[in-house]
DNA sequence: GGCGAAATGAACGAACCAGTACATTCTGCA
DNA sequence: TGCAGAATGTACTGGTTCGTTCATTTCGCC
C-alpha cells in the first residue's frame, strides 16, 4: 500500500513525492463527483480536499478558485463525452439501423453517466454561465449534429425518410427523451413504478423512445 | 400607497399592521423566485427577507427553517400547476385533436412557467428528497395521466390509435420533450440558433413535438 | 377595555467556508 | 552539487449565513 520512490533516501521521515499530474487528476475526479452530487453552490471545497490525497491549498494552486475548479470539471466531462461519442460507426449501417443505434446508444450512455447528466443540469441552473466561457463545448454538439445529418440525408436520398426535417431538431428530440429519463427520474418516477422490474421498465422505455424517433423521421 | 387600518388610533408613530396571510404569501412569492433562480443551496434567506415586506424573523416563525420554506414553495408550485392543468377540456374534442391540444398546452405552459421548471430541476438535483416528504405531489401527475388515458382509450376504441401503449409512457414523452425545451435551453441552445427569430424557432419546435407524439400514437 | 396568545422587530452569535500568508520541501537543470 | 522555481503543508482569517434571543406590539375575544 505504501508508496516509496525507488532509490529514494531511506533517511528522512515520510518523504513527500511531487506529482502534479496525479494531484490535478485526483482533484478533478473527486470534484466531479462532488459537483455532480451537490451542484456548484452546494459543493464544498473542504469536502473535496478531504476526499483527495492532496489538500485544499493545492486545489487553489492549480485551479485558482471554486469556479475555476467547476469549469475544469465541466470541460473535462464534456471532453470525455465527446471522445466516447466519436466511436460510433454509423456509416456502414442502413439509415434506419443507424438511427436506431444512435438513439439506443444515447439512451444507454446517458443512463450510464449520471454524473455528466447532473453536471449539465447544474450548469443549466446557472443559466450556462460557465459553459459560455468555454470554447471546447461548442464543438461537442456540432459533431453529434453532423452524425445525424449524414444519416438523415442518406435516408432521404434512399426515399426512406421524409424530407424537410432539421438535424438539430432531431438531435434535440433524442437528447430530450434520453436526458429527461435520467434527469427527472426522481420527480417523475416518484409517483409510479418503483424498483420492481425497474430494468424491464427501462428497457421498455428505451424501445419506445427509439420507436418514437424512427416514426417521426420515416416517410 | 400608505396603508392604514380604518379607525386605527391616529396617535402612535408608524402603527404596525398584523397580517399573517399577507406575510406568508409574500414570503412564498419571493422565496419561489429566489429558489427557482439559485436552487436550494444557492438561495439566501437574508436576500429573500430583504425582498419582502417582512423580516427574516417572520420567515422562521412561519416556516421553521430554510428547508421548510423550500418545501412550502415546492408544494405551492405543484398546487398551482395542478389547478391550471385541470382547466383543460379535452373530452369534447376528437382523440387526435385532444392529444394535439394537450401537447401544445403543455409546451406553452412549461415555457410560460420557467420558475416551476427550475424548481423541479432543483428538486431533481436534491434527488427528490423534499418531494418525497410531500403528500400533495402524488396526486398531480396521476390526474395528468388519467387525462391521457381517457383520450388514448377513446382513440383506440375508434381505431385511430394503435393499442398496447402505456399512458404513463406517453406522458413521459410529452413531459420530456416540453420540459427539456426549457430546462436545457442554456446548454443546448448555446451552440446554435440564438436570438434571431427565436419565436419562429420555438413555434417550429412546438409543432415538431406535437407531430412526434401524434405519429407515435397513431395507427 | 383588558387579557392571553399570536405576530412582529432589532440585533446578535456561532458555525461555516472560500480563500490566503507563511514556511518548507522537492526537482529539473546548469 | 547547488540553486531557482515549482509544488506542498499548516494554520489562519474575514466575511457570510442560518438560526435565535430578548423585547415589544397587535388582535381576538370575553
Amino acid at each position: 500500500m505504501a508508496k516509496r520512490k525507488t532509490g529514494a533516501p531511506v533517511a528522512r521521515t515520510p518523504t513527500r513525492t511531487n506529482d502534479p499530474a496525479r494531484t490535478m487528476a485526483g482533484s478533478l475526479e473527486v470534484a466531479t463527483a462532488e459537483f455532480a452530487n451537490k451542484g456548484l453552490s452546494g459543493a464544498r471545497i473542504d469536502e473535496i480536499a478531504a476526499a483527495t490525497r492532496t489538500s485544499k491549498r493545492m486545489i487553489y494552486y492549480y485551479f485558482g478558485s471554486k469556479e475555476g475548479l467547476y469549469l475544469a470539471v465541466l470541460e473535462e466531462a464534456y471532453r470525455r463525452m465527446r471522445s466516447i461519442e466519436a466511436d460510433l460507426q454509423l456509416s456502414d449501417l442502413s439509415p434506419e439501423a443507424a438511427l436506431r443505434r444512435l438513439v439506443e446508444f444515447t439512451f444507454d450512455h446517458h443512463f450510464g453517466n449520471q454524473d455528466y447528466i447532473r453536471l449539465v443540469m447544474s450548469e443549466n441552473m446557472q443559466r450556462g454561465e460557465y459553459l459560455a466561457q468555454s470554447k471546447i463545448i461548442q464543438e461537442l454538439n456540432v459533431t453529434a449534429i453532423e452524425a445525424i445529418r449524414q444519416l438523415y440525408d442518406r435516408g432521404v436520398a434512399q426515399g426512406l425518410f421524409r424530407a424537410g426535417l432539421d438535424a438539430i431538431d432531431i438531435h434535440a428530440s433524442i437528447s430530450a427523451l434520453t436526458f429527461f429519463n435520467v434527469s427527472n427520474q426522481h420527480t417523475f418516477g416518484l409517483i409510479f413504478k418503483h424498483d420492481p422490474a425497474a430494468d424491464a421498465a427501462r428497457a421498455l422505455r428505451r424501445s419506445n423512445i427509439v420507436e418514437m424517433i424512427v416514426r417521426f423521421v420515416k416517410r
